[in-house]
DNA sequence: CTGAAAGCGCTTACAG
DNA sequence: CTGAAAGCGCTTACAG
């Protein structure tokens, strides 16, 4: 099957040029006839010619490639990745496709896969980290990469050592409780992890409850009991919270897969969508817009957040801008 | 930022042997002084050493990685990329993984973006092209970079000059037949596009048919009406269908996002599901089990695809395996 | 404006 | 078992 792929030197030949003169006429170096140009790239498109990355890439000492890695919680089935990643990813991928760059993806979760060297091994330029900050083992390992050099930059939680950029969870805390006090709602509640190593969930929480102290409200913080995955212990939780507290007429969720489960955990307790419960998730995924009714969420800008990503990954200024907040906007639907 | 990498010289110099040594050490080549090869990987280890893809690549004229095209509807924002794709995306990533191999991803939609040289230029072994049929320009684009002899093998629909993988179809219509048989339903309706360029429907939609005819039905087949994505579609066309069909007990929808619509169509309608009308959707994903009641549907073995669809592509055998079938298996859920 | 040549960092056939 | 050397296919400084 695999044809001799031509070489720059067979451009050469059949342009009656020097292959330097070929490389330079493809690059679009300043200083090539005119003619010669057109010439060599006729050449070009008549074999068929490319050029060789690897070569390429070898000589510029750079490959204009971003690495993405995803971190899965282990043992887990891809299709059950929460969504938010995937839109990062593709939003990742519109962002390096627009400079040009390659995008090479890396889903990792346990010792068996883990990798970091990918800019070490000159694959990628740069590299980026994403995906669920559940799996300890995962970000023990790209801590110690950090620290032994391996740089990147990552979306989410991770404080020192690590460059990161996040959602401004606090403005969408905030957002949330105001929607919910605007439209009466005076008994309510915040679900979500306490203490976990996603820092943007106590972000969330937090600026929740300082814009509902400002109107002498305070919330119930309701932890959802072990499970699965978010979307059952979301269920789980609004049985939990609405058995211990039946007067309970708004829910502010960490993240939508979370609240999809708490819109679940409502109807079996028999309560109503928005009427008797009011409720707001957190990440603008697609199937929020699919329940029924429509899930009211905070939407992150994507499409900016990935920009800055890849943004602050290139730049190879010792990341100054780490830290990076991404503006939310309240999503109104059905739910709130 | 940038650190001198070090290069396998530098590695031999610490060791005390040549830089051929160093290679062959390193890569775990057959005659190697056990007690070298461990003073090589001290070394090694020591400075940090990674060995270069670019020149390693060159040499060997193999890149190990896989390049996964997926076309996108034009102007669709990634977020509404259809989740089997995601998932797909995801499985195609742990296979490649499992061989060693890294995963380079291109998300294509317009002119502006259309690429299918990541073989010619050596950044990948092999390719593999998945998405949306419904972008005819890609298809257009692809057919023609397959002609001139870029090649690559795809999922779903094309037939010559591609080569193809796709699921069971026509068994899964049957189970769908068979499924609503069993439950008594008498009155069924096939809702999906007609002589789309997804063949995939079709024979969905055959197997579906000819399983009924077999109990002397013959359902009423419904082309959804024009939408801006799939689930629309499906509202829409579940409207339609009950109007023109009060008498409907059963629905077969060709894929979930459509299934997915139609249940918010019949619940519009005011139909109890299943009670009144069952359904049954066609791709098992995530979000059919977020549904309330969760979605009945047909699941093709993703991770099968992907495994056969990274070997396919690997094995520079003329794809003589074109048209292999990825197995189905009937999830029965809440809506059937 | 163009060509001859060096060199990017590897792998491996060839000698020893 | 190990080393010296050629060569993968480019890019670009150096001459002209």
């Amino acid at each position: 099957m695999k044809t001799l792929r031509p070489t720059s030197f067979d451009v050469a030949e059949r342009a009656g040029v020097s292959q330097s003169t070929v490389s330079r006429a493809l690059r679009g170096s300043p200083g090539v006839n005119a003619e010669t140009r057109a010439r060599v790239a006729a050449a070009a498109r008549e074999l068929g010619y490319v050029v060789d990355r690897h070569a390429s890439s070898l000589r510029l000492k750079s490959s204009e490639t971003i690495a993405l890695v995803t971190i899965c919680r282990p043992g887990e089935d891809r299709s059950a990745i929460n969504p938010f990643y995937f839109a990062l990813l593709g939003s990742i991928a519109a962002a390096t496709s627009a400079r040009g760059f390659n995008l090479l993806v890396s889903f990792q979760e346990s010792a068996a896969n883990f990798r970091a060297d990918f800019v070490a091994s000159g694959l990628a330029d740069a590299m980026i980290v994403i995906g669920t900050t559940s799996n300890r083992a995962a970000w023990d390992y790209f801590r110690e990469a950090q620290v032994s050099g391996l740089d990147f930059v990552c979306w989410g939680s991770p404080g020192a050592p690590f460059h990161w950029m996040r959602s401004d969870n606090e403005r969408g805390g905030r957002l949330a409780a105001e929607h919910f006090i605007a439209a009466g709602r005076r008994h309510l509640a915040f679900v979500g992890p306490q203490r976990s190593p996603q820092r943007q969930f106590d972000e969330r929480r937090d600026g929740f409850t300082a814009a509902l102290a400002a109107h002498g409200i305070a919330p119930v913080i309701a932890e959802p009991p072990a499970g699965p995955d978010r979307h059952a212990q979301g269920v789980a939780a609004a049985r939990d919270l609405l058995a211990r507290h039946p007067g309970i007429d708004a829910i502010f969720a960490a993240s939508d897969m979370l609240a999809l489960g708490v819109l679940q955990g409502l109807r079996d307790m028999g309560r109503r969508v928005p009427d008797d419960v009011a409720l707001i998730g957190f990440d603008g995924i697609r199937a929020g817009t699919l329940a029924d009714p429509a899930l009211t969420t905070l939407e992150p800008d994507i499409d900016a957040a990935a920009e800055a990503l890849v943004a602050m990954a290139l730049e190879d200024d010792g990341h100054t801008r780490s830290g990076t907040r991404i503006p939310v906007r309240l999503a109104a639907r059905g739910t709130a």
